[in-house]
DNA sequence: AACTCCATCAACCGCTGCCGC
DNA sequence: GGCGGCAGCGGTTGATGGAGT
């Protein structure tokens, strides 16, 4: 991380410069905006109402920390890693074999991961949990996606139910680069009467 | 080799429902 | 009944790698 501060531009000068880039973004949902000066690429969080006040430090490399906010309020919400987890973070599963999958929140602060429980419960969901089943997903698991999807509708998790070893996020990935695809393809080439196809709605289950 | 496009998948976000107070 | 916190779900995004040009 090389360290910020070589240069500093003040809030007037920030916003003269940079509202024409900000206006054509949605800003709304945006939290970061990513900024070019001469190559150098420089994150800067959106703290819209005190925005003509911010402080803004350029390096190669800045992390949301060296951009926080200077003024004393609001510094007191957490800022959790996001990202891709690193092995080192996957210790998670230890703790958890320990003390259970539950209170994601008190996991999230005890295990001593700077990561929201939300992230560590879908982490150990999706990757961490053992029976997990690894590789490509089989015909016959193929075949059953198919079937359950058409009684089911979109319930990812209660399809994933059925299969065992498989998430619903792995389920739901599958059905939208293979399955949705190949089913699109079939419909194309043979065109049936919309009356005639089955729906979650007219499924009983 | 360099570039673009696209598929894949891990992770995030926002919403909803449940539960305890 | 209302409220806040939490867990779970489904849609979406973003990083990455491979294929194609």
């Amino acid at each position: 991380m090389v360290a910020a501060g070589d240069l500093k531009w003040y809030g007037f000068a920030w916003c003269a410069l940079f509202k024409p880039l900000l206006a054509t973004r949605n800003v709304c949902k945006l939290k970061e905006c990513d900024l070019w000066f001469d190559g150098a690429i420089c994150t800067l969080p959106l703290f819209t109402p005190s925005l003509p006040h911010y402080s803004l430090s350029l390096s190669l490399s800045l992390s949301l920390s060296d951009m926080a906010p200077k003024s004393s309020e609001g510094l007191a919400k957490k800022v959790y890693n996001k990202g891709a987890w690193t092995s080192e973070e996957d210790k998670l599963a230890q703790y958890i074999e320990v003390h259970g999958a539950k209170k994601w929140k008190t996991i999230a602060t005890k295990s001593g991961l700077n990561r929201c429980g939300k992230s560590c419960r879908l982490r150990w969901l999706n990757y961490l949990r053992p029976n997990i089943k690894r590789g490509n997903i089989t015909d016959e698991e193929e075949d059953l996606i198919l079937r359950l999807h058409k009684l089911l509708g979109n319930r990812w998790s209660l399809i994933a139910g059925r299969l065992p070893g498989r998430t619903d996020n792995e389920i739901k990935n599958y059905w939208n680069s293979h399955l949705s695809r190949k089913i699109n393809q079939k419909g194309k080439m043979t065109t049936t009467s919309p009356a005639q196809e089955s729906t979650p709605e007219n499924c009983r289950l």
